[in-house]
DNA sequence: ACCTGAACACCGTTCAAGT
DNA sequence: ACCTGAACACCGTTCAAGT
């Protein structure tokens, strides 16, 4: 019954099935199963597991570029290089350790590759030198990967440890001589908030570089 | 022969079998042979597979906070968390993959997060409220993460595809419309300098929250 | 062209048994 | 206390065979 496989179709479930059940459960068997056939079935459709994982790098950039592609030039570089660095964390977020399993992959498409290119336009339009300009799509990619790998770290770090980042405990684990380290974390707020912040350090420290 | 396993021996090993062949080859039995007993000899010494890694994050960490204990204090704050960012970075590349699997991964060991705070006071002693102290250290933090991500992938790149990354290949695969994304390929310099540019770009931004 | 059934080599882990 | 041998359930992958 609902036959049919195809490979966007494979793409999708084990996309959903990553989310379900996390990295270690996405098994080529289970993945069949959830598509109601025999695992042997995929390899018609696909080389072999690691071409899949790759499909599903590319699946999520793609739709990184996608979204990106819809952000409107605005007033000026800044608010371009935030609405880049904000898409970005979201999209990672929407699949269970994203950010680590999807970021510095190899990309199949060369779509994907090439939407920078507008990046590159629009920053070296707003002033940067070319080099410039390739630094700082690097540099905010690489503090959005950072972010969100130890954001969906301790979000849903599930199973066997669940209060480690209870405040309390935390603070008993911790013992004496760390009074900064605990009051440190009883401050930290939100994740949002907390992206926000940051990011605007590096839009600052971006600026500093402009004329 | 060679007997008398122990927990450090263990994870020494570990860390050379995943240098030698990748992570997809640190197997529980290519382990043990390399230390020269059969597989469930190790499972004397460590839980499961899951508490061996664990160990070996610890492990790593551990290395990183010795590191960056034996930074004398300098000058100014800003020499202080370049020096951290150095740090963790070399640390990391020590490690095939080593950023990729290493990074926001949980302690197991309390020592390790208390070094913490001797980078707070550090850091509040030069003027930064406490969050921004917290914030900076995280920011450096993801910021060096991703970078070495991204690093990692692209040198290591082993197996499958090896000239993914020569230039000449690569523009012929990226085909037409992407002129700035080619060149600025064709800019792109060595890792330690993009790295320190982009410490750089970080380190003025923080720069600028200060009084 | 697309899928199944059976099989292979390998994996993490357990457990009785040895020393 | 520490390790072996044999076994279990599971994994990715192949391949002849079905339709």
């Amino acid at each position: 019954m609902a036959k049919g496989i195809t490979r966007e179709r494979i793409v999708a479930a084990a996309l959903d099935l990553l989310n379900d059940k996390g990295m270690d459960a996405l098994t080529v068997r289970a993945l069949a199963s959830r598509l109601g056939v025999g695992a042997p079935a995929l390899y018609w459709h696909v080389r072999n597991k690691q071409e899949l994982l790759d499909e599903m790098s590319t699946f999520v950039m793609r739709r990184v570029t996608d979204a990106l592609s819809e952000i409107a030039p605005s007033a000026g570089w800044r608010d371009d290089v935030a609405a880049y660095g904000r898409v970005l964390r979201s999209e990672y977020l929407r699949h269970r350790d994203g950010a680590r399993i999807f970021s510095g992959t190899r990309f199949s498409d060369p779509d994907v590759v090439k939407a920078k290119e507008r990046w590159l336009e629009r920053l070296t339009g707003a002033g940067f030198s070319l080099a410039e300009a390739d630094d700082t799509l690097d540099l905010v990619t690489a503090f959005v990967v950072g972010f969100v790998i130890e954001e969906q770290e301790r979000g849903q770090s599930g199973g066997g440890d669940p209060d480690r980042y209870s405040l309390a405990e935390r603070d008993a684990w911790l013992g004496e001589g760390a009074e900064l380290v605990k009051a440190a974390g009883h401050l930290r707020d939100d994740g949002d908030q907390r992206f926000e912040r940051q990011l605007g350090v590096v839009l600052d420290g971006l600026a500093a570089r402009l004329p």
